[in-house]
DNA sequence: CTTCAAATATTACATCTGTAATAAAAATAT
DNA sequence: ATATTTTTATTACAGATGTAATATTTGAAG
């Protein structure tokens, strides 16, 4: 499992929208997050240009315009972070995540259900 | 709840001596970092300059040396992380997050029980 | 073909970070 | 008091990031 690539917090807004709508075009990206960011298109464009650079995006030119395709899956990426965050803020030890996020969050009972069979869940699938 | 100052991936480390060891001395900062990663006595120095500069941690002059202390707790810093977290890569919800890292992870079910009792206490508490 | 507009590429620039080296100040030893 | 050592402060410098502006290329319109 070689290291993904670095994505920054700006470059993973952008990944977002890939992930969600590829094959998508510079401009559809861009329009779309005019509308949720306060950014300039330029600066969608840099970003763009940078994920494509870092091996993150790859394009095909159709007709005239570029149509950006994810190099590196979702799950992947956040898989990564995620086990990164763990080990960097709670050692690697789940439970003492959970128990934070326990207390500082108050779940309300209806999150905690569902916790709660998630954790069975989990179990089914080791019975098989 | 204001924003606590920005601690980069180094200066955390740095923190994290001293969350454990507070009041604790340059020199003491400096040998507990020089055994546990690669970095020069000067490097570290330079992470602990940055950190007061922040306003992270306060010192003060005792006999002859600086003698540092927190400004920010450690509980508050990894809460707001996690937060942080949570929201960027899971939209918050917990539920999602625990879901991904029960599935990747791979729980013992040792863990597993760890977390369903984890889930009980946090009954225990709503009931009062 | 030439011109214009749209798309893409290149350049810019400040801040933050990692990683030190050099310089200055203060204590200690002589 | 001065030299030496220890501690602290200042400076350095490249790469990443946020945030664009400018320049060039290319397809479309005339």
């Amino acid at each position: 499992m070689a290291a993904l690539p670095q994505i920054s917090e700006a470059e993973f807004e952008v990944m977002k929208v890939v992930w969600k709508y590829a094959p998508i075009s510079t401009n559809e990206i861009t329009e779309r997050l005019v509308r949720t960011t306060t950014w300039n298109p330029k600066t969608i464009q840099t970003l763009i240009k940078r994920l494509v650079t870092k091996g993150v995006l790859s394009y095909e030119k159709q007709s005239r315009v570029f149509v950006y395709t994810p190099l590196v899956k979702e799950s992947d990426y956040i898989g990564q972070e995620s086990a990164s965050f763990l080990n960097r803020f709670y050692d690697g030890n789940i439970a003492s995540m959970l128990s934070a996020y326990i207390d500082n969050d108050r779940l309300s009972e209806s999150e905690i259900d569902t916790l709660r069979s998630l954790l069975s869940k989990g179990d089914k699938k080791r019975e098989n």
